[in-house]
DNA sequence: GTCTATATGTTGATAGAC
DNA sequence: GTCTATCAACATATAGAC
């Protein structure tokens, strides 16, 4: 592996370096396009005109717009998951850890609209994500799974809430906050918008249901 | 008023009723092609072509593109209110009519997915309903909330889903079923769906949250 | 990797004959 | 109300010179 000397910073590594940085900001260009004109109003054109460049070059960094979609899904995945995970991982295990990580995610959509759009709602007609980045999402998807077995492990859910459809209610209570946000309130942040503010309201309600009357340490039934 | 005989069935009125079926078939069309292409996929040509018309005829009908998509709108709010006020009218006021609209929202939605993302999300930029056919969306509102206010008068729910929050809540968890089950099991029906099937688990957390202990006739505290 | 040039397609909307 | 003709933009994508 470490044969040539430091092949991390030798010219090839940097013009490889140089490459990304251009990709990273032909997609932050792309975020700005779709939180201006809508996710459906990205183009390859708008994307060139702003980096100062001819629309051709850009196809040396991106397939197609196909491909850009494509890249944007992953950037969304990426953030969102790591948001997630830097707002959880401090927390302790168990519902104090979810309700972080889902306030997390909810705060993440409502700065990232656009980028939520794509990940939330399927705006893009004929789109759909590469195999490669999909499995980021159900990756996601497992973890929030193995956080809810350990909130039942540790007593402060009941048993049922390890159900795939515990699972997908508390979906549907993320997913109903940042779409009724962003639809009718596009533009506010987390913190004053009248919808993202019932986050902590929703995860009560949820959370209510899934614990026994007996308090978090009470027996579950045999 | 009544002065000439029969002016509804005159050929000044057979004329007008005979442009309202080409429109109402005109937004068929345009239903049929967003339910392919995706709600931004929609096209003046698109229309005319199969309507099996050229495309400047349709301007005789609609003053613009945005002109048909206030109609979509429009349409979309008059179905789905009238799919709500049919399912619960019969039903005996409180929550058992609330539960009622709910799932026929629901229903709708999935079985109208076109017009549902028109509604529910603002997937075509730069386009706001006009003032008239957004009124309608606030009639609907007061509607929901007078049918809350009659729950709690009735003693079937607490004082405080009497509020905006409790109300937005509610919003909240039918606009996160019909988001979750559109962008993930697009096309499945409402009974299959395993997010739609999950709407009456919903609404029963939501209306524990909002009943008193002690059961549907339990005294509200003074 | 950048550019020019170009092929090829789409769209929304208007003017004006019939 | 229908049509033809047309304008002016806009788009994706490719070929090939430098």
């Amino acid at each position: 592996m470490a044969i040539a000397a430091s092949p991390a910073t030798g010219p090839h590594m940097r013009r490889l370096a140089r490459r990304e940085q251009t990709i990273e900001e032909a997609l932050d260009t792309a975020v700005l396009i779709m939180e201006e004109a809508g996710v459906g109003g990205l183009s390859m054109s708008e994307m060139a005109r702003r980096l100062g460049m001819r629309q051709p070059s850009l196809y040396k960094y991106f397939p197609s717009l196909h491909g850009v979609y494509d890249a944007l899904f992953a950037r969304g995945l990426a953030r969102s998951y790591a948001a997630v995970q830097a707002a959880a991982e401090p927390l302790p295990a168990g519902v104090a850890r979810i309700r972080g990580g889902a306030r997390a995610l909810i705060r993440w959509a409502v700065q990232n609209p656009a980028l939520a759009q794509l990940l939330f709602w399927r705006p893009v007609p004929g789109f759909t994500p590469t195999e490669a980045t999909f499995a980021t999402s159900e990756q996601q998807m497992r973890w929030l799974g193995a956080e809810f077995a350990e909130a039942v492990r540790l007593g402060h859910l009941r048993p049922d809430a390890g159900s795939v459809e515990a699972l997908r209610l508390f979906t549907v209570l993320l997913s109903g906050v940042v779409s009724q946000q962003m639809a009718n309130q596009p533009g506010v942040g987390y913190d004053t918008g009248v919808f993202s503010s019932l986050t902590d309201t929703a995860l009560d309600m949820f959370f209510a249901r899934y614990t026994n009357p007996g308090g978090p340490d009470a027996d579950p039934r045999p």
